[in-house]
DNA sequence: GCTTGCCCTAGAGTGCTGTCTAGGGTTTAG
DNA sequence: CTAAACCCTAGACAGCACTCTAGGGCAAGC
């Protein structure tokens, strides 16, 4: 049993277009075409399409992938080196997570502020600290309203 | 006290392009000229560019971005936007976080299979499989070496 | 006054990842 | 036999976020 291109986009998710992208690409060597040239998906593709897919998901670069799968497609001989991709995939994977959640505490942080009872009095203060900041510099002042108190 | 562009790059990190891009962009509608035209940036717009940065980082579409900005420039009134905008992004970059943390445990999985001792076995009969689906289905065999023991 | 090292704008170019179009072949049901 | 619904390729186009170039102004030191 094999899978049409459109199958496999119902199965995975991506577009048709993208597929046959990835095929350009050189990500899906592993499709074989039946006699009248249409690609011809096998269930093993398909995981290997998953497999993609997380790469792809995770962040990595398209050129990366075809790395990967050029390993794949050389054989058990090429385990080390996959292991070794993975392992920096990973390492470089952890280190985005770590530096958006970093920066999601500091939208936090903002959110904080607009949700306290103090909001407005804060946010106030704030744009009167760098209205004062223009005007001591002889800069114009760039805010909707201007709120300069004595 | 105020900071020219290239002061203002180097604190941040992002280059005079990137800067003068996100001008262009309606980033940084605060950033006041001096007599000479040239950007005068005070300690408050460094406040407000890392502000975007978070966003940025976190993956927010610079036309949100600036959507949000707008919202700043108009003063305290506007409070409830920004909290409702910040609570929706950090939704989305959250459902990022764990569809990112699930891709990487498939990823982690792949990385097991390399690196236990039966390794070279378990990617050899994966192998075979997927050339045996090729056979069954009379397709060529994509890979470089062929192992099909009967 | 001239060189050096900044600054500016407008607009072209780049890299990446798709997405779509044009032109054409195949398969199946009626 | 033909219409509908698939499939194919090559290559154009798009969206995003920069990155760079050309052409020119300003400010400080020699």
């Amino acid at each position: 049993m094999t899978y049409s291109i459109k199958e496999v986009s119902e199965k995975t998710g991506l577009s048709i277009y993208t597929l046959r992208f990835y095929d350009k690409q050189g990500l899906l060597p592993f499709v074989a075409r039946n006699s009248s040239g249409y690609r011809a998906f096998t269930d093993g593709d398909l995981s290997l399409i998953h497999t993609i897919n997380c790469l792809k998901n995770t962040g990595m670069k398209i050129k990366a992938i075809r790395q990967y799968i050029d390993y794949v497609m050389q054989g058990p001989a090429t385990i080390k080196q996959r292991e070794t991709m993975l392992l920096a995939h990973r390492k470089t994977v952890e280190a985005e997570q770590r530096k958006i959640a970093e920066n999601l505490q500091e939208i936090d942080y903002k959110l904080n502020v607009y949700q306290s009872p103090d909001a407005v009095a804060t946010v106030t203060k704030e744009q009167q600290f760098v209205q004062q900041e223009k005007l001591v510099n002889q800069l114009p002042n760039p805010y909707a309203q201007t709120i300069l108190s004595k």
